[in-house]
DNA sequence: GTAATAAACGGAGGCACCTCCGCTTTAGTG
DNA sequence: CACTAAAGCGGAGGTGCCTCCGTTTATTAC
């Protein structure tokens, strides 16, 4: 009965994990990405026996990396939340501050798109695992306040908005019911956004 | 995609389901009867083909009658429950009004024992399927009336009570966590109810 | 280089899930 | 009764889960 720190620390703060040898370090940064793939396929009820296939290893070798279908559903979670906020980063350096808005935003929308087929799995996992989901979203935030703050600094979008705004104002793409129409109505939701947080741009 | 009216409607509410076959009939209840102390032995994962094995049908005949475990499984909770609440009747018709009281919330917290390895699993059918938690929280509750009733009206507890405040009274025994004391605190707190029940009876 | 050892591998094997469909039994009908 | 259609039965078989442990491999020490 050891006290669990919370389900599983990994991702990867710092080298504060003990470091595998290296060829565990291959097998398991292999199958965490051939997971991504497979669920995205096959959704979370996708056969580990096949993960391990498609990754050339053997069943125990998935086993011994990670113990149950949770922690690596959450390891794979954990890895797209942080792509998804790493792009905030090489968008803005990239674009206009405005239109790095509104293309993470976008992805955004792919994102929940993606995940809503994952939505009771997931949703087990977030409340069995609290940290799991204050982590993500603080992550997630962060990354949209980078984007933010910065077209408004620069005065391409309005000034009397913050980040929490428009995560306010993004939180119809969680609550939208899982419709065929979802996807358009979402994206029509961030260019409808889009217009009014350009609308007055640089006179606040 | 055809309208469910609420997962299994089931239950023996007059004669609406169409009639079984003789033999469908007997292993249905068969299957019934065996799965309820199998999962009362092993807990709610017990495996499905001892369950068959044990009635002496065979795995297919199981999954005909309860597609999933969550059928079988609430068929059982339901007769569970049921059997409960015909207890009342039979209580209050063989003991003075305040103790078929007193034996039936001790029955109650029995009952709620054997449930408590399964609090998970239960949870996820009570969230799924909302019927079920207002029917047997109905059945239960109704069941209490009658016994509260009965003793207020025989002046054997304290006439200014009524079935939701002892209900309220009982709710200890849910909230309370599942420690080693739990069954012995539940005791003493039925034991502390009744004592307030009584005094003062008959004044009220 | 080589040896020693701890770490990691992989897949066979045992168990459970669930489907499918050929066989058996029941409940009617004359 | 005998016959038949419909209802029900059951278990083989294909798949997935997970454990266990003999074998292989990376690393460290010399």
């Amino acid at each position: 009965m050891a006290v669990e720190p919370s389900a599983i620390a990994e991702t990867k703060t710092a080298a504060e994990e003990k470091p595998l040898r290296a060829d565990a370090r291959r097998n398991r940064d292999r199958l965490v990405e051939v997971a991504a793939s497979v669920f995205a396929e096959r959704g979370i009820d996708a056969s580990l026996e096949e993960i391990a296939r498609r990754a050339g290893v053997g069943i125990g070798t998935l086993y011994r990396h990670f113990p149950t279908r949770e922690h690596l559903v959450e390891v794979v979670y954990r890895r797209e939340v942080e792509a998804l906020c790493a792009a905030a980063g090489e968008l803005a350096a990239k674009h206009p501050s405005d239109v790095a808005l509104e293309e993470w935003m976008r992805r955004f929308v792919d994102y929940i798109a993606t995940k809503r087929g994952l939505a009771t799995s997931l949703r087990i996992l977030l409340t069995t695992n609290s940290t799991l989901f204050s982590d993500t979203s603080g992550r997630v935030s962060q990354a949209l306040r980078q984007l933010v703050e910065a077209a408004v600094a620069d005065g391409t979008i309005r000034g009397d908005v913050d980040a929490s705004d428009v995560l306010h104002a993004l939180s119809g793409i969680y609550s939208a019911p899982d419709t065929p129409e979802w996807r358009d109505r979402s994206r029509r939701l961030v260019k409808l956004l889009m217009d009014g947080l350009r609308f007055g741009a640089g006179k606040g």
